[in-house]
DNA sequence: CTGAGTGATTCATATTATTTACCACTAAAT
DNA sequence: ATTTAGTGGTAAATAATATGAATCACTCAG
């Protein structure tokens, strides 16, 4: 008779009530439920509503603090930090990251964003603009016939400021900016995925230089197109490379059964 | 200062130490990595491994026990239940159900039968398969005519059954008559999602005519085609459903909070 | 038939969570 | 400036859940 080895079994990820407090207040900021500077009812109320009880909704709380996503002061009440204001703050992009759900809305509102940006700058690039976008063509060039990736990277996350940078809308500098710092941390996602489907580069190498080629031309709806196709790809790449990671992780757990 | 409502706040989630086991245990079933009949490790065993209480390992056990997921035996041990075998037992089907991430993989799995079924159909259909299937071709499209959903859905019912009749391979039969019977029953999906992106079902009912045209005409490579076209629509029509049904839930939320 | 494994039951103990009471701070009303 | 009613903050008793351990009953291989 067949027979499953135990350590195929991993322990049971249980939370405790004050975690389950966490992730359920997160959701609700990130769905956008809990607004920027709005005051949470009191804590007698809301461990009411929840349904657990005053200390442990205590618990969550502090914890919520920790991360910066709540302001709690005594003797007056407990507030939703201000987290998106001009721009995003770290700790809403790591309350994004967090939540795999609400990865693919940002997503989708960074490609509107960076769509913008390249119409914007393929309209205003200035001469200097223009050099610069064509300097980190070259570099990201030459980091993809080196293979390196941290060069790679870099130029990547140069490339995206300098469109944004060439927009020359303040705002979206601003917004766009702790993004891109995040972004290039890999709070958001390993940046190997994007291998998944383009294994040598050369497709992400192709799109960049697009990018840059369009701006310099001074064509903005080719801009952004080509801005929209890099973030369809760059989609595309995280959601196929999530569902080959957990294939894989899958079939690791099935082979284990038969060691 | 601006003020949520505690009645914004829903109960937390939170499960029992047994509960998480279930789903764990349940999950490693969907995946493929306890299959039918292995003989689970030892209690002992288990519930080492998994970090829990023999207790509450035990009440975990009970509850699969009682959706007919394992088998436990006094001074033998526990088995995992046989699932699948010929067709899949209404036990494994209804967990695929409860498990949302397994769901595309059976709309994947169900998608190949019928393209496989269809395209036998096409090749083997006797005259009285073709006069039974031309038959459901004019309920469905009195059932259209006349907006009537619950004919609609025995029709549709009745169409998916008579092609893989049609095809006449007993296996298939056995496999998928579950399947439907399940599907009929609204375990898997709200058939209302079907009108998602397809208003006035038009688009479905032109499925089913084109599915029941190229089986008539003997035409394999057609009569494949239509079912994978009409198995994408409904995987597409479930999944922006879903999406959208996730957004609405939002937004009622949003707008609780201004009440 | 025996023994070593399994599941089954029960109870004492530990941990987590709840309930309750009271303290300290804040801000609006007087 | 004072008062009051709200808020958050702290602590302890109690309840609920979970763990750990001991023992019983069944099964099957040797």
């Amino acid at each position: 008779m067949p027979m499953i080895a135990a350590s195929v079994f991993e322990p049971v990820d249980h939370d405790s009530v004050a975690d389950a407090v966490v992730r359920q207040i997160e959701t609700m900021i990130v769905d956008g439920i809990l607004k920027d500077g709005v005051r949470l009812p009191s804590e007698r109320e809301m461990a009411e509503a929840m349904g657990v009880s005053r200390p442990k909704l205590r618990e969550a709380l502090q914890v919520l603090e920790t991360r910066k996503l709540v302001t709690v002061r005594h003797g007056d009440g407990t507030f939703v930090a201000e987290l998106t204001g001009r721009a995003m703050s770290p700790a809403m992009l790591e309350l994004f990251a967090r939540h795999g759900e609400a990865f693919f809305d940002y997503l989708e509102y960074r490609c509107e964003q960076e769509a913008f940006a390249s119409r914007l700058a393929a309209q205003r690039a200035t001469r200097i603009d223009k050099e610069r976008l064509e300097a980190i063509k070259e570099d990201l060039k030459r980091a993809w016939a080196e293979d390196d990736a941290e060069a790679s990277r870099d130029a990547d996350f140069d490339l995206h400021s300098a469109v944004v940078d060439a927009s020359h809308n303040v705002t979206l500098i601003h917004m766009m900016a702790a993004v891109y710092d995040l972004t290039r941390r890999g709070v958001f996602y390993n940046r190997d995925l994007l291998r998944t489907i383009d294994g040598s580069g050369r497709k992400l190498l192709d799109q960049h230089c697009e990018i840059v080629d369009s701006i310099v031309a001074g064509d903005p709806v080719r801009a952004e197109a080509a801005a929209r196709a890099h973030l369809h790809f760059v989609g595309e790449s995280i959601r196929v490379g999530q569902e080959q990671d957990f294939r894989e992780r899958r079939a690791r757990m099935r082979v284990k059964t038969v060691e």
